[in-house]
DNA sequence: AGACGTACCTGACCGC
DNA sequence: TGCGGTCAGGTACGTC
């Protein structure tokens, strides 16, 4: 599921978890992308005092020193229960003081949960290196010309890279993209500062449109369902190489770049 | 250093 | 129905 905006949704939803204690966990044995530092042990009778994200990681901090990190790599949910009852593929249970369950599943595993000491956090080997978050001031059109200038990989793989900025994933880089009428196959290098104040303000505006959207199924979840929701995505060209594009009426295009799928109208964005 | 391919995994879907 | 191929929203690592 996630990018960015999805695990903005995730932590907006289990905020209120702040103040609770860990009565219990469960861990499978199924090996994730990677295996805790340190025994979770440690977490039980811990009380959790703040809930953040940095690029796609959830920072769940204790009381007790100690940081929980979750990923939830491509295929990884997490939701809250009122009772557990096992389903496949989950990896990660905690119980909660309030009789609430959290529950990480995640089928492919390229997901982890790790367990850290706080003031290590910084340099964990998932969080050291990263560049600035796209919604940040620190993420502008000054700081993307001077990282883009000697690149010269297509721009849609560059903003895909965490060193640049995080968070930008398929789906929004290529919705970007398209806001910002700038072609994918462009090398980086070689767009101008306009285009890059374009592309930073699109990028900007698409991910908070996503979390504004994915925050509205929270609400569902408080009420009914009993999990948290995703946004219902409304997508103008991922996924829809077989239709139109929606400005211009001409075919909609599909390309690889570096391994992954690219849409994008070849007319509008040049 | 940067570019690029590949690996990690399961499941869904499509054509035969 | 079953089988093989391909694809999926992420990240890390090896090689040139």
């Amino acid at each position: 599921m996630p990018e960015l905006p999805e695990i903005e949704t995730v932590k907006n939803g289990i905020k209120y978890l702040e103040g609770n204690v860990i009565k219990s966990y469960f861990k499978s044995s199924k090996k994730l992308r990677i295996s805790p530092n340190q025994d979770l042990k440690s977490l039980i009778g811990a009380k959790i005092t703040r809930i953040s994200r940095r690029a796609r990681y959830l920072i769940i901090n204790l009381d007790n020193s100690k940081s929980l990190i979750l990923h939830l790599g491509m295929s990884g949910k997490i939701s809250i229960r009122s009772n557990y009852k096992p389903i496949k593929h989950d990896h990660f249970i905690c119980n909660f003081t309030d009789e609430s369950y959290l529950v990480f599943n995640d089928p492919r595993r390229f997901g982890f949960v790790d367990l850290v000491n706080t003031d290590l956090l910084a340099q964990h080997q998932s969080l050291a290196n990263l560049g600035p978050e796209p919604l940040e001031d620190d993420f502008n059109q000054a700081y993307l010309s001077k990282q883009l200038s000697n690149k010269k990989i297509n721009i849609k793989t560059a903003m895909m890279n965490n060193k640049i900025v995080v968070g930008v994933g398929n789906i929004y880089i290529n919705e970007s993209l398209f806001d910002s009428k700038i072609s994918p196959l462009r090398p980086a290098n070689d767009l101008n500062k306009l285009e890059i104040a374009r592309l930073v303000s699109s990028v900007k505006k698409i991910l908070k449109k996503a979390i504004k959207a994915g925050g509205s199924s929270i609400s569902d979840y408080k009420n009914a369902k009993g999990e948290i929701g995703y946004f219902q995505h409304d997508f103008k060209v991922y996924d829809r190489d077989l239709e139109k594009c929606l400005i211009c009426k001409n075919q909609l295009s599909k390309v690889r770049q570096n391994g992954r799928s690219t849409f994008y109208c070849s007319k509008c964005q040049k």
